[in-house]
DNA sequence: ATCGGTGCAAATCCTTTGCATTTCC
DNA sequence: GGAAATGCAAAGGATTTGCACCGAT
């Protein structure tokens, strides 16, 4: 269910029904998907979204914290907030979750300013690719 | 100095000028240049190179191992192969280089598949833009 | 001489934007 | 009712591709 934004940042300012189910859809799925794949899954509830309001509503996400972005050539979205690294395979670009070992980064000043989050890919074939 | 590959994965065949000099570029510099980078400032020295050339060339590099290339909306390249990670700016976007621990992820097998290689970014403000 | 590399321009792909319309509060 | 969100189509920007010519081996 998504909720007003309180703090100070780039505010939700209204609940629509496509923000409800596209959180919902990311925060149900396991694989990290596209913004080109939200948009044909979400398109089933939602016949008449627009590839805009996908991307649109990706961004405010993001903005506001509730997504994570992955980015490469093409984002994948991942709504699953807690600490994780992921494994990309060189082969089929397929992303895959990484719990083990990753509250490893304690680091949180540097010489170049203040880490406010990090993330971990590693890169590999997968079994699958084998 | 370019040498010829000499494993079985997608040879670079010939040393060509356009690839030299874009090599010494990315050796040479500290910042992390976006493609659009490297073409403006080869060509002072190039002037008739394309940009083409200078997408091709850094795909090249990159499948070759000689460069790491971090991944946005606008894709930026490394020619420093030490381990280390980088901080991405928030506001501005720079991107820095941080050498502080960061020999810390020991993982080579999981469950997903072997690793071949990692990626550490954090993100935060830098100290200019506070 | 050969065949891979380059330059040029056009094409492609992903993402954003302008604007009229719809929808939430 | 009014501001914000959406849908549509068109624009934008980064990267890739086709093809004729050039240049390294």
């Amino acid at each position: 269910m998504i909720t007003k934004s309180q703090s100070t940042e780039t505010p939700c300012q209204r609940i629509t029904c496509q923000k409800e189910i596209i959180l919902n859809y990311l925060k149900g799925v396991k694989i990290h998907p596209s913004a080109e794949k939200v948009f044909s899954s979400v398109r089933k509830k939602l016949p008449r979204i627009s590839q805009a309001t996908v991307y649109r509503i990706l961004k405010n996400f993001k903005e506001e914290g509730k997504i994570k972005e992955i980015p490469s050539q093409v984002s994948h979205y991942d709504a699953d907030l807690s600490p994780h690294a992921h494994f990309i395979c060189d082969k089929c670009n397929k992303i895959f979750d990484i719990f083990e070992e990753c509250n490893l980064l304690k680091l949180k000043k540097t010489k170049v300013g203040r880490i406010k989050s990090h993330q971990i890919y590693f890169y590999g074939q997968c079994k699958n690719c084998k």
